[in-house]
DNA sequence: GACTCGTGGTT
DNA sequence: TAACCAAGAGT
């Protein structure tokens, strides 16, 4: 039987062969584990900031194994300022558990990197495909978004419907596993670089013909809106300020330096306390905090 | 399903 | 300038 890719993914396949961005986990040699890494990375975090430290990190951190053996302190401090810095936490856990329960090997099989810490539906499908030319739906933000337009008509995506998009997206795929991947990357690339959420360059899709918003005349999007979330006077803001002091001190913090970054003092103590809980933070046993917590690799 | 978890560039 | 947005996951 002959199974003929969809118009659109074709297209956007062969858009994305002939432009795609030269990002650094994209470069031929990339392993699986780089993958990994810049996936976590990338999660709710731009490309332009995550790229240095992704660098660094492999360099690092060449294998699971490596960032195993590293302390959670060492972690956080090369996680930098990327942002929910629980994500580094999860990706040193999904290591340990990728060197001594996987022979080092991340995962190809979907439903066993779900199971690793930090590692969700799209995550497991991004290293299937990216990292094992598997095919695989990967659905986020850039892909509910070209979909709701391209194929629904709609002026964006509403609120996520799980199994449908799955589902919508597995329908563009192609058979092959290499030119499903390719697929794959294509439409994240599209709603990253083109059909962006608040100004689409439609003149420059390469699927503009194949689109239902624009042949419907881009109706504007009239459901639904997740409300931005706040951030100042948040827990969120607090937890990074105390987690900033910590990162930068050489030596164990006093409680004053602490109390210093926020005046609330309830909501500084029930922080501070967030992070040990998360294990972001740690207190010594003379009563002073330092950042990370005990880990095999910690040394001195 | 609603909420939480960082940070900083863009509009 | 305040609002919006950025390759989500866990509870």
């Amino acid at each position: 039987m002959t199974c003929v890719t969809p118009p659109l993914a074709g297209r956007a396949a062969d858009w994305f062969r002939a432009q795609a961005r030269d990002l650094p986990w994209r470069r031929p040699g990339t392993t699986p584990w780089g993958v990994l890494v810049s996936e976590f990375m990338l999660q709710q975090t731009p490309v332009a900031r995550v790229a240095p430290v992704w660098e660094r990190w492999m360099t690092e951190w060449p294998t699971p194994s490596a960032l195993a053996a590293a302390s959670r302190a060492d972690v956080l401090r090369a996680w930098g300022k990327l942002g929910y810095p629980r994500r580094a936490m999860r990706l040193h856990a999904a290591a340990e558990a990728i060197a001594s329960e996987h022979g080092d090997r991340v995962p190809s099989d979907v439903d066993v990197l779900e199971s690793l810490p930090g590692i969700g539906s799209y995550t497991a499908r991004a290293v299937a495909a990216f990292g094992y030319g598997r095919r695989a739906p990967v659905v986020d933000t850039n892909v509910r978004r070209v979909v709701a337009r391209a194929v629904h008509g709609a002026g964006d995506a509403g609120p996520a419907r799980t199994k449908a998009d799955l589902a919508d997206v597995d329908a563009l795929l192609p058979e092959s596993d290499a030119e499903a991947a390719v697929v794959s990357a294509a439409l994240m690339e599209l709603g990253a670089v083109v059909c962006t959420a608040r100004t689409p360059r439609c003149t420059l899709c390469p699927v503009h013909a194949d689109c239902a918003w624009v042949a419907a005349g881009r109706p504007e999007y009239t459901g639904p809106r997740r409300p931005v979330q706040g951030f100042a006077g948040t827990d969120r803001q607090v937890r990074g300020r105390l987690l900033d002091v910590l990162r930068a001190a050489e030596e164990p913090v006093e409680k004053p330096a602490l109390d210093a970054v926020w005046s609330d003092g309830p909501q500084r103590d029930r922080c501070l306390d967030s992070l040990l809980v998360d294990g972001l933070a740690e207190q010594t046993t003379d009563g002073r905090f330092v950042l990370g917590g005990t880990t095999p690799g910690a040394r001195d």
